[in-house]
DNA sequence: TAATTACCTATTGAAAAGATAGGAATAACC
DNA sequence: GGTTATTCCTATCTTTTCAATAGGTAATTA
């Protein structure tokens, strides 16, 4: 239905978040759920995903919790939302092309292109930014 | 899961099909499922629904069947695929801004943007024409 | 050693996708 | 006018996906 999983939408929530902050702290799970009044336990389905795809680091104990595992800038958008999606292509076309219909194959890759580079050229730094300057940049809780 | 829906695909590769043929005869469902090898009864519900929506018009009876409503100009992709999954907004952002995520909000605004542009600036008669193309123009069963 | 936290895996409930089935209404043809 | 071909309508079913919940294990710090 061309929609984006309320996982996909929660992820870059949360890494927009992490992103916000100190790059050097750790922010644990139930706070993060807490700020934005998500499920604890779907919310860490959804950060350990992120930890396996390398994209937070996650630290146990005291003390711990996750952040970014590189700099804000580095990430695309589409990086993110493909780790919780999978491809964003609305329809995979088959190498080989389908008898007589070469002109929707073309209009699928097309739009597939579309979305990706769309996704691609939009950075976490970004929107971290936006929300800094509308948040009045010096964050505090 | 930034899918679209088979119906949706298949709602798009019949349009075209139906663009490609003579204007002024109807083709029967059982030809259109059977040239693309699709499950009839399936078929029927899409094409039933485009019917309703206004996008193509259905004769029943003998020599009966289904042909484009309008030119084959006049229809975007977006119109079609619409009729099928509803709007094509990955994210509904609501009017009232939610708290702190701003740019989120605006990320997920341009995104839906960036998809409706692209759908609605291609038109069913430019799928059809690369079809007629590769298929020699002069169509022969 | 106690508290805190991430990590792992299974299960559940609801919704959507994909498909099938049977029959009613309508139009054309002989 | 009856027979055939076709769209139209509605219900059902199965499978998959989404969203969420639950309980436990491992690691880290104080």
């Amino acid at each position: 239905m061309l929609k984006i999983s309320t996982k996909g939408q929660y992820a870059l929530l949360i890494m927009t978040e992490l992103a916000e902050q100190d790059s050097k702290s750790y922010i644990p799970l139930k706070l993060l759920s807490h700020r934005h009044n998500l499920s604890s336990k779907y919310l860490e389905q959804i950060l350990i995903q992120l930890s396996k795809s390398g994209l937070v680091t996650g630290l146990r104990g005291n003390n711990g919790g996750y952040k970014l595992a590189r700099q804000a800038e580095t990430y695309t958008v589409g990086e993110i939302l493909r780790a919780m999606e999978g491809d964003l292509n609305p329809r995979t076309v088959p190498d080989s092309p389908t008898v007589s219909s070469v002109g929707n194959d073309d209009f699928w890759k097309e739009f597939n292109t579309v979305i990706n580079d769309f996704v691609d050229s939009n950075t976490l730094e970004q929107i971290a930014e936006k929300n800094r300057q509308f948040n009045g940049y010096d964050y505090c809780i």
